[in-house]
DNA sequence: TCTGGGGTCCTAGGACCC
DNA sequence: TCTGGGGTCCTAGGACCC
């Protein structure tokens, strides 16, 4: 069996640990720019207020005092992700982290009984511990547990775990799960599916494995059977992350390619050191921009470039000069730009990075390495900008972002804890 | 006026090999 | 007018997830 634990409504649950004023009201927690609605309340979500709204939409509602606003505080939500982790890690022999609010735990070779004993608890003690409500859900298949989830989020009966564990049960809750709330299912295939007849999820099980592998290939097929209760969705094994980006919306429009330039160099720079928190170095750099897409009277851009490394690097002063190179490529004058990134890919292990023929100065590398090694020492000391290079100018990657309802740093920061006590 | 950020996997089609 | 057969690898684009 498997069991999906997901934080409910986890960054507005963030927020309402720090702020218990915020409890019972209306709160939505805004992207970046405080651009979109990432999260919701209950209560918010009662409003009518959809996932992704744009902010403008629903501001009034936040001027006339029906709705409490979070900027996003990502540092925050990330340190209650880990706490959160940190109990499930305790409580069972292998559990796989989804993603910053969700966990699969891997329960082989326990009983029922059992499985349901421990999920109850470990739902009231992570909200003891660490303020977080979760709902379990507990099938023979992720897909099915993710709908368990679903009904333990949904209904108040279950207190927090729904396990899926006979036939009945199964065809009850496929019956009773609209086709686009089936993981896997995205709201391309969703019209789709529903014109042709498949509501729910139990009329998708019932169409013959031949009609789903026509129309929706494997993947379709893997959610077919995840959901007859046949796991197709493997464990997964650890293994580093293929690519990694950093990327903003600039809250106005660049036009220069010396402004863009320095962006660029601490998106790069970001992605460097990442990259070095994690052991690993990429081959490819790729430097991508977009023009704002929403203003269709303006002329669209979407351009971007990679550059390819000899020799795979970590240290910032060679992913920064790939960055820019790529975007020397790319940046066209006359167009504004609303949003640029860096991606590095390619990933290998530091330790294993082959070495080049046209490696050229391989000690050039080397005192690279070194430099940015002391960077991430003296930046780890508080102001991560403290140490960086030039062409990054004065900036720093998150400087004018827009983030006027933010909180503060509760769980992290050590002026915070000063200011507790 | 104002519209986020970070990932993965699969497939089709083109370029190439013999 | 007619123009083979069988592979691999890479990439772009599209789908999905949170």
């Amino acid at each position: 069996m498997f069991a999906l634990v997901d934080c409910n409504n986890f960054f507005v649950s963030c927020e309402r640990v720090f702020r218990p004023q915020l409890e019972g009201k209306a709160v939505v927690v805004l992207s970046n720019n405080d651009g979109c609605v990432v999260a919701r309340s209950n209560e918010s979500k009662a409003m009518g207020i959809r996932m992704g709204t744009p902010y403008y939409q629903v501001s009034h509602l936040a001027d006339s005092g029906r709705l409490e606003v979070c900027s996003s505080n990502y540092v925050l939500y990330g340190d209650m992700s880990a706490r959160v982790m940190s109990v499930l890690a305790d409580a069972v022999p292998k559990i796989e982290i989804y993603s910053i609010d969700e966990a699969f735990l891997v329960l082989d070779g326990m009983g029922k009984e059992r499985i349901g004993t421990l999920c109850a608890s470990l739902v009231s003690k992570i909200r003891r511990w660490t303020g977080i409500p979760v709902s379990i859900g507990v099938a023979p298949t992720k897909t099915l547990a993710k709908i368990a989830s679903h009904f333990a989020k949904k209904f108040p009966g279950y207190k927090g775990v729904c396990m899926i564990d006979t036939e009945e049960k199964r065809m009850k809750a496929l019956s009773l799960t609209p086709i686009e709330e089936v993981w896997g299912v995205g709201r391309r295939l969703a019209p789709k599916l529903v014109e042709s007849g498949v509501r729910t999820a139990l009329d998708y099980v019932e169409r013959p494995e031949s009609w789903i592998r026509e129309h929706y290939m494997l993947h379709g097929v893997r959610t077919w059977m995840e959901l007859r209760g046949t796991v197709c969705v493997e464990t997964e094994t650890e293994s580093a992350r293929k690519s990694i980006c950093t990327s903003r919306s600039f809250a106005d429009m660049l036009e220069s390619e010396d402004e863009l330039s320095m962006k660029v160099s601490d998106f790069a720079a970001q992605c460097a050191r990442k990259l070095r928190e994690e052991g690993t170095a990429a081959t490819e750099v790729t430097t991508f921009l977009y023009t704002n897409r929403f203003r269709t009277d303006l002329e669209q851009y979407f351009p971007s470039a990679t550059i390819r490394l000899h020799t795979a690097a970590s240290n910032t002063q060679e992913i920064v000069s790939a960055a820019l190179q790529a975007l020397h490529v790319i940046f066209r004058q006359g167009y504004r730009y609303k949003k640029a990134g860096v991606t590095v890919g390619n990933i290998v292990p530091a330790d294993s990075v082959q070495a080049s023929l046209f490696d050229f100065d391989p000690g050039l590398r080397a005192k690279n390495d070194r430099l940015s090694k002391i960077m991430d020492m003296m930046n780890s000391r508080g102001d991560s900008s403290l140490l960086r290079l030039a062409s990054q100018k004065g900036g720093h990657y998150a400087a004018d972002i827009r983030r006027e309802h933010c909180s503060r740093r509760y769980s992290t920061s050590l002026d915070e804890i000063i200011e507790v006590k």
